[in-house]
DNA sequence: ATTATATTTAGATATTTACCTAAATACCTA
DNA sequence: TAGGTATTTAGGTAAATATCTAAATATAAT
C-alpha cells in the first residue's frame, strides 16, 4: 500500500491516471499531454507500474499503458476503515 | 487534494491517523508511541494539520488532536470516480 | 543494411523530505 | 517570579524525488 499511495502523491501521475480512465494509450501519447520530457514520463510510468496502478503491454516499437484500478481497493478499505470509528 | 495524498503518503503519519481513531490525543501521547523525537512528530502533525487530516485544540500547557475524515470524501469520490470508468 | 521512430536507461542537478539536536515559547505550579 | 512540563521552531544533514540531456535499445520502414 506504501507504494501506491507514493504513485499517488504526485500531480502529474494523478492525471497520467485520468487520461488511462478514458482509454487505453501508449507511453508517447502520453508524454504528449504532458509539459515533461519523455523520459521523465516514462519514470512515472515506471512508479506507477510499481505500484500496480498499470500495466503495460508491448506492441511491436510502442507500448500500451492501461489503467488498473483493483490495487485501489486497499486504499478504500484503508480510508472506509478510518471513517468508521 | 495534494495536501491529503502529500500527507498519507508516509507510514508513521497513517498511524498516527489510526492512532487518533481510537481516541483524541495529546502530541506527546502521540510521540510516545512512535521512536521518533518529539520534534520530528510535531513536524508530522503540522502537515497533517496542513492537509486537515487532524484538528487540534490547545487545553492548558497541551494540545490535543482530533482526526477528521472529512477531506477523506474527496480522495474516495476521486477513487471512486477512476473506477467507474 | 541504413535510417527513422518509440521507449527506456544512465547520469547529473535542484528540490523536497524526514530526521536529528538545540533553542524558543507557552503554560502551570509552588 | 522561578522552575518544570509540553510543544513548536530553527537550523542542519542525509536520503529521496522530479526533472533534464545524452545515450542505449528495440522495432519498423525504405
Amino acid at each position: 500500500m506504501n507504494k501506491v499511495f507514493k504513485a499517488l502523491n504526485d500531480q502529474t501521475r494523478r492525471e497520467i491516471l485520468n487520461l488511462l480512465k478514458e482509454k487505453d494509450l501508449t507511453a508517447g501519447e502520453i508524454a504528449e499531454a504532458f509539459n515533461i520530457t519523455k523520459p521523465s514520463i516514462s519514470h512515472h510510468l515506471d512508479i506507477l507500474s510499481q505500484a500496480e496502478l498499470v500495466t503495460s503491454e508491448k506492441q511491436g516499437q510502442f507500448v500500451i499503458y492501461s489503467l488498473n484500478t483493483t490495487v485501489l481497493d486497499d486504499i478504500m478499505k484503508w480510508i472506509i476503515n478510518l471513517k468508521d470509528a
